[in-house]
DNA sequence: CGCCAGGGCTAGC
DNA sequence: GCTAGCCATGGC
């Protein structure tokens, strides 16, 4: 990896194993949209920025070298060696097959309260509407960040939620999930535990903790887990993965435990690396 | 009309 | 501890 500054962009070359569709559309962040380009622009940590790929190449737009050693680097899990984890999945056929598919993949560090009300929405729901609605809460509450001519908001901050009433987010067309928003707000507010004592306690314990927010269930705690916490040891379970795990695997449970049992067998301490290429894969695919 | 969507809550065993 | 119905919204 070689990185260096450019007018208000940062160039970072010889990154393998890193392809910005498949890292945007397997379902982790909601917040990309592609440009006619082929580039990505996107907001988080309170910043705008366009991502472009040439090969093993990037270039990031609207950024500077401090940004993108304390915030982007991380961000894209740039230090990471995904060929090992590949390799080391790959003694299992599916996952051999489903990463050469999916093969850009990168499990994107997101922030934690980013990621709580992105799947907290998305129980029951369609990406595409995930995607709505996390943005009509941006535009009502977020701030103003004006890119290339264009204006994007930044996700509101907790306490900008805390002691709002539900109807106050009838707006934003999430149902009963506006309840569940509201607790996520008032537990971040009230002294909720911060990411850093996430990553720092065990995934049993921390799943724990985040199931007490109500709309956080088993599986939108793992993905706040994988996505946010550094915790890849989960496997997200959702009606998805368990088509896939049928049919791959031909297991005959459907019982989140079993399921849970299964991946810790087979993909150990990768298990979510191994859900994002399944996800992926069985997602473009719909071959079953 | 019914069914479903990256589930979770609650009631009832 | 487990499962069944219900949940609001909108697209098909």
């Amino acid at each position: 990896m070689r990185i260096h500054e450019d007018n208000n962009k940062i160039i970072i070359e010889n990154i393998k194993s890193f392809n910005l569709k498949h890292t945007f559309d397997c379902g982790q962040c909601f917040r990309w949209d592609e440009q006619a380009d082929g580039s990505f622009t996107g907001i988080a940590y309170d910043r705008v920025i366009n991502i472009a790929q040439k090969g093993n190449d990037f270039i990031i737009d609207n950024t500077n070298m401090c940004d993108f050693q304390t915030i982007w680097r991380k961000y894209f899990d740039l230090d990471r060696d995904y060929d090992e984890i590949k390799q080391e999945l790959s003694k299992d056929h599916v996952i051999n097959e489903a990463s050469k598919f999916g093969w850009g993949i990168r499990i994107l560090q997101q922030e934690f309260w980013e990621c709580l009300i992105s799947f907290i929405i998305s129980s029951n729901n369609f990406i595409p509407r995930i995607k709505k609605i996390i943005n009509s809460i941006c535009t009502e509450y977020g701030d103003e960040v004006v890119y290339k001519g264009n204006t994007y908001y930044t996700l509101p901050k907790p306490d900008k939620l805390y002691g709002l009433l539900e109807c106050d987010l009838d707006f934003c067309k999430s149902g009963y999930r506006c309840g569940y928003i509201l607790d996520a707000a008032r537990y971040m507010t009230e002294g909720g535990m911060e990411l850093e004592n996430f990553t720092k306690i065990s995934t049993v314990e921390a799943r724990k903790e985040l199931i007490k927010i109500k709309g956080v269930g088993p599986k939108v705690a793992d993905c706040i887990l994988l996505f946010s916490a550094g915790k890849y040891d989960v496997f997200p379970t959702d009606v998805w993965i368990k088509k896939a795990v049928h049919h791959f695997y031909s297991l005959k449970s459907s019982s989140n435990k079993d399921i849970s049992t299964f991946a810790k067998e087979k993909y150990g301490d990768l298990a979510g690396f191994a859900q994002q290429y399944l996800f992926f894969f069985g997602r473009e695919l719909k071959s079953f």
